[in-house]
DNA sequence: GCATTAAAAGACATTGACGTCTTTTTTAAA
DNA sequence: TTTAAAAAAGACGTCAATGTCTTTTAATGC
């Protein structure tokens, strides 16, 4: 696994609050968390830490919610990796060897020094609104869980099969 | 992190298992880790399993210990990796979305798919063998853990600071 | 002020990766 | 046959990532 499942909520969260800013409205974690399916308190932590760092802005009480700071759609997904997982993933020896470097290079170095600068360099040039689609269905057909359907087709599916 | 320790831990034990074995002996797990810098059982159960999966062999009881299979030497790393991380490593979606794929992809499917394919290809291309080097003190220290005399430096220099 | 709404905060639980310890089994040598 | 060496097996412990629940704080409308 790339990244951490903390990273996964962070940017599909940013992605819906950035849909529904498009349609002119806050979003509460409430909604996120269902339409999406991700863990409700979970998420809400997530989201409040990007709160703190100046990607997300939110407002309590009646009517509050969550809204993208200024500068969000051109943060590069590397920010969002920075954030949740740390640089660490882009930097730290693949076989985890504090003494592992050009010098003295772990034998897999130079094969995933490679990859993973290529990696870094697509996060980096990647920018969250590079991810939006035009298709509001489809877009958030595409960061949604979509475990519920599935499930709710295979129970029906047994019932069928049952009767 | 891509991989997981587990699988450091087994390509190490593997490489040290090959440098014993280009000496013309079979090595213990005590001097494994010992050597490599590795937690003794914890390194036992993943030879263990490498055993049980045919890439070592080994005998127990006086003068025992770990030897490689014929064919070891000439494994792609990637089944190493499908022995420790299972191959979802290169399969699954990096954001966790069970529905992800080419026809209804996450936002970040094609970007890492072509990492993680290039990834793949290059676990595949590279075998055990290709990762060994001649000199013997070189090898051993680009594959132990070093943490001892990293930080026994460490504490020199500062108490050579101190005073 | 009071009630309501929603984020923020923090205590607690769960899980899997990682690690340790003890006992059992197998083998070889004397 | 006994003893010692070493792997194998399995119980148990630890920790960080993940997830849940409850309480607190802040904002809004009446």
């Amino acid at each position: 696994m790339l990244f951490s499942k903390s990273f996964g909520y962070a940017l599909r969260g940013i992605l819906y609050v950035a849909l529904a800013q498009s349609e002119g409205r806050r979003v509460q974690v409430d909604e996120i968390s269902e339409k999406l399916g991700v863990p409700r308190h979970f998420l809400g932590k997530i989201l409040n830490r990007m709160v703190k760092e100046g990607l997300l802005q939110s407002v309590k009480g009646p009517y509050g919610g969550f809204a993208l700071a200024a500068a969000t759609l051109q943060t590069p997904l590397l920010k969002l990796i920075e954030l949740t997982d740390g640089l660490g993933t882009f930097n730290n020896c693949v076989l985890r060897l504090h003494a592992c470097n050009a010098v003295n290079p772990c034998p897999l170095h130079h094969q995933v020094m490679d990859i993973k600068n290529n990696l870094q360099h697509m996060m980096m040039g990647t920018l969250v609104s590079d991810l939006m689609i035009g298709d509001r269905e489809a877009f958030i057909r595409s960061i949604a869980t979509e475990e519920l359907d599935g499930l709710l087709q295979k129970i029906t599916n047994h019932d069928e099969h049952d009767a």
